[in-house]
DNA sequence: TAAATTATTATTGTTGACAATCTTTCATTT
DNA sequence: AAATGAAAGATTGTCAACAATAATAATTTA
């Protein structure tokens, strides 16, 4: 594992910077799954004690990414189905609260650039086929642009702080289905058109329902991939 | 300000016994909202090192009980009245899905349970007049009864762990009107009813409503507060 | 005297060493 | 040979000292 150096030319502290850093490593899955972490290792990684290193780690078991037990070490987070459906489950109750508050709150200049976001998300679709990274990281900006508007500093930051990061993960692992970005547009479009004509109520159906489907297509991916891989099932202790 | 002695004969970890022992001293008021917080101090009064207070005081600022600035040093969350009504609007979203996934999935015997739990609620109301305290608890036992059979751990820890928290530290600031006990335990048994009846929609309906109306009451007394008070709006640095 | 600048103090950030705890290994016993 | 137990090793928990930064007080200068 090679040794990554701490850039100290930013004002921030050693402990933000290793969060960030470790935070990005474990969602991109630089860090497996499940696997285990030695404060040791890390800390010779990114070249500090321990110390700054403990902090990082007690804030990235806050948001759910790291799970520790006292005396005998820390893992990183492992999703299992059920586990991801209960996040979409949360999800759905507090994006469908966004979206209604979005749409009694949002001025006409944030309609305006979501509609134009709606847009470069069209073209890239028809560029980019198979670029689904992208995609999938539009799809983050749309949710997040509602989840600002709904201008509820406390939802904006449970659904950015902890919510995504861990969707992240899950669409690191899984790539998504085909004719799903085109479908997730439609919807989007609908969500907005809500939002603009200042529809609470539908603007919150409209979104609980999208999310629900963006679930459906989780699940099977889920299924299909407990199918065609029996024997990977148990690949901890990644190093 | 008086040492308190860590007791150390429970199987936790420093860290974990002074962020039990500071939560429950800033949901107490103990330590004033807003008063600055210096690790020296509390390093003496607990009689720790400042090692493992810092991954308490992380920890405390994870879950939204302090707020911190790098270099500068950390305070006390102050609740303000937007901040609590941000606060019931999340509540309100993740308490209506943790009604409806109860009314989906509870079983026969925590029905029953949640019953029993009405009762003696009732009873308390008839006795205890103006012991309001216990009435609050009580509340929030039969919302921690029903986020549990939400079977969805996730929503649960978000609400136990961290909204209760703040709404504890609201209820100790507050007291309650006293006509709302008789009310509200007319709607938990609505609420009970909805569930008992497999009645997911309904259910989610009424919790949502119950939890609006809440704010309500709480809405009311922070006007009230700031009528009478009007010079005591400034009183940080409680030491 | 007031503003700006420097020195001082207090507080946080970081480190390496030590203690407590758990895990693993290896020998012993049944 | 399997199970139990003790010793060794590895890892986390805790501490006290040092460094870096921000807040405060004192001094100088206009």
């Amino acid at each position: 594992m090679k040794k990554t150096n701490v850039t100290s030319i930013t004002g921030q502290t050693l402990s933000e910077q290793v969060f960030d850093e470790l935070k990005e490593s474990i969602i991109s899955g630089e860090i497996a799954q499940g696997s285990k972490i030695t404060e040791d290792m890390l800390a010779k990684k990114y070249g500090i004690s321990r110390g700054p290193l403990r902090e990082a780690i007690r804030k990235l078991e806050g948001i759910r990414l790291l799970v520790r037990i006292p005396h005998a070490g820390t893992r990183v987070v492992t999703l299992t189905q059920s586990m991801m459906e209960e996040i979409y489950t949360v999800r759905e109750a507090l994006e469908g609260m966004s979206a209604r508050l979005a749409a009694e709150r949002m001025d006409d200049a944030g309609i305006e650039n979501l509609r134009q976001l709606l847009e470069k998300h069209e073209s890239n679709i028809d560029q980019s086929e198979g670029k689904e990274y992208f995609q999938r990281e539009g799809d983050l900006d749309f949710h997040y642009c509602i989840a600002r508007a709904s201008n509820n500093e406390f939802l904006m930051q449970l659904l950015s702080s902890e919510l995504y990061q861990l969707l992240r993960i899950c669409r690191y692992q899984s790539s998504q289905a085909p004719e799903r970005p085109v479908k997730a547009l439609n919807e989007h479009r609908q969500i907005v058109e809500a939002i603009a004509n200042r529809d609470p109520e539908l603007a919150e159906i409209l979104m609980r329902r999208h999310i629900k489907g963006a679930w459906k297509i989780v699940e099977d991916l889920f299924q299909h991939d407990s199918d065609k891989s029996k024997t990977n099932t148990s690949n901890r202790e990644s190093s």
